[in-house]
DNA sequence: CATAAATCCGACCGACTAGCTAGGAATTGA
DNA sequence: TCAATTCCTAGCTAGTCGGTCGGATTTATG
């Protein structure tokens, strides 16, 4: 019961792309430098976040990827979904596989879908964006504590 | 990020205990039998609930479990928890792991936080004995539609 | 006391997943 | 042409999940 790190590294890297000022596309490679993560994994996570049409990229030399929206309207659901698949998706729950023996009437079932409909809920509200702020001010803070 | 087989198995049999008129234990072979779950992996779930305080068990002929507490006193949360350890444990924010590197000012780590209490807040408001009253509503709604 | 019934303990096992690494094809700006 | 970059696919290792099993221990009952 918990989040991969393929979404950490994900977020963190969205959280990088939309931090940049630049409106160039910024290379996999340099944002994992930035962000300490192994390269070609964030490779990876980076064509599963374009396929959910979450960048854009481009390739060959200069390329790179960019936020296919503004940040504010990227939820961290989404990124989520886009690198691990539907969240608290239980087999009880999920269409194709084999049912719940209780069927119709089962209590677990909704409680399943309960807890994934207030996870979906909170999640579905934070957006990149969000967390760029976020990370704004707590930088603020720190500074005020250094000075 | 699901949860795993043996919370379903381990919610099914304490709402089986729960609506169980009698007050002599039950035999894990009794319940698994009733709810179609592997007897022996029943058992270990069984045993998991007992060292977390939820069930009460004797051994010996005639033995077997029961409930700790009313069905009302056990939230859905402690079964999960007893069963599949920590909610939502994140390495980033499990007190032992390898720390975030951003450490103080991480923001994914309260996103984490944050979404460990929503589920966990949620999780704790159900109890077993608000599952097995929900279970009478639906059998009985079932019933009005079989007459 | 013997026996059957039950829990308890720990080892094991096959299938699957998570987190990564790697090779190389395709694309593109300089 | 060449170097940089994304894209695609395969693989690999360690761990987890769902489950089985043998057998030790406890206990009511005949």
């Amino acid at each position: 019961m918990k989040f991969s790190v393929k979404t950490e590294y994900g977020l963190r890297a969205l959280i990088d792309l939309a931090s940049q000022a630049t409106r160039k596309p910024v290379g996999a490679r340099e944002i994992a430098a930035r962000q300490d993560i192994p390269e070609r994994f964030l490779e990876q996570q980076i064509t599963a976040l374009r396929k959910a049409g979450l960048v854009n990229s481009q390739r060959g030399a200069g390329g790179g990827c960019s936020l296919a929206r503004l940040p504010e309207a990227i939820t961290v659901l989404e990124v989520i979904e886009a690198l691990d698949g539907p969240v608290m998706n239980m087999d009880c729950i999920s269409q194709g596989g084999s049912d719940c023996r209780q069927s119709a009437h089962c209590v677990i079932q909704d409680l399943w879908l309960q807890s994934q409909l207030k996870l979906r809920e909170y999640l579905g509200s934070v957006s990149i964006g969000d967390l760029v702020s976020r990370q704004g001010e707590k930088a603020g803070a720190g500074l005020t504590y250094t000075l």
